[in-house]
DNA sequence: ACCTAAACCTGGGCGC
DNA sequence: TGCGCCCAGGTTTAGG
């Protein structure tokens, strides 16, 4: 699942491949993931990408721009021969130049919106997602995590409060504080909250480093897998014991997601 | 207002 | 081996 590592991976190599470019031709094959009319895009040059949270902003030179979300399958790939005729290939957008960039998605949950104003869509967001954590103090999140009865677990996984985390690095960054996921947010100390702030940023700068998880579906803006899966520290470990300690991880659903903990070493 | 749960989809894994 | 059921989770929306 693309969380803000994977996207910000892509984001970049985005960047690096289609800035400059001009759309010459848009292509829907499942109309489920391009919401309003694609032909708006056409002729459009390429500024920049831009990222908040989990979405990705194409900028183009005009002002307008491009919103898009992966949600939990979605890929973006430029160049891939094998995109062109894969079975969940759902938008094909050709440049000028003759790149191309491939939106895949299995599960049709993403989208890709075309927005005439695209900084003021950015700055809707953002207004509506929280901060992400390399830009929040453990003061300011600790009072928000004073203000709801929820678990810390829920709480970080809401992008209105953090935005940018996911299941793999909530359980992950959790599991490095030493926090039990089922324990309600406002019970959390500030030494706990600046613990947990911390792990999940070293999670997440882990995640950045090795290119993603590619636990499931995700890969890369080259179509190549990411690496972090090979470094989870209690994430998907079913049958699995602490890497700490070696007792046996439990696992419990909290909020409909799974959650893997050891509950020895995370109080 | 605050919180929970269903809906959106499909492929993969599991049990029988 | 094969069938069918259940599950994964980001976000929105509906309901309690």
């Amino acid at each position: 699942m693309p969380e803000l590592p994977e996207v910000e991976t892509i984001r970049r190599q985005l960047n690096e491949g289609i800035a400059g470019e001009e759309i010459a031709q848009v292509e829907v094959r499942e109309g489920k993931n391009w919401v309003g009319d694609s032909s708006q895009v056409i002729g459009r040059k390429v500024a920049g990408i831009a990222r908040q949270g989990k979405y990705l902003f194409w900028r183009f030179e005009d002002g307008s721009g491009l919103q898009v979300h992966l949600k939990m399958t979605g890929r973006v790939v430029i160049n891939s021969t094998w995109y062109e005729t894969a079975p969940h290939t759902r938008v094909v957008i050709r440049f000028k130049s003759g790149k191309i960039v491939y939106y895949w998605d299995t599960r049709k949950f993403g989208y890709l919106r075309y927005e005439k104003r695209v900084g003021e869509a950015e700055e809707n967001l953002k207004k509506r997602l929280g901060p992400e954590p390399w830009k929040v103090g453990e003061k300011e999140l600790l009072s928000k995590l004073k203000k709801t009865s929820r678990t810390i677990k829920d709480v970080i996984l809401d992008q209105s409060i953090l935005a940018g985390v996911g299941n793999i690095y909530a359980n992950d960054g959790l599991w490095d504080a030493g926090i039990d996921p089922r324990r309600r947010a406002k019970s959390l100390t500030l030494r706990e909250c600046q613990q947990l702030l911390s792990a999940l940023k070293k999670v997440m700068e882990k995640g950045l480093m090795t290119g993603g998880a590619s636990d499931n579906s995700y890969v890369d803006a080259r179509g190549q897998k990411g690496k972090y899966q090979d470094h989870f520290l209690v994430y998907g470990k079913t049958k699995g014991v602490c890497p700490k300690c070696e007792r046996n991880l439990l696992y419990v659903k909290i909020g409909g997601r799974g959650s893997w903990y050891c509950e020895s070493c995370q109080k």
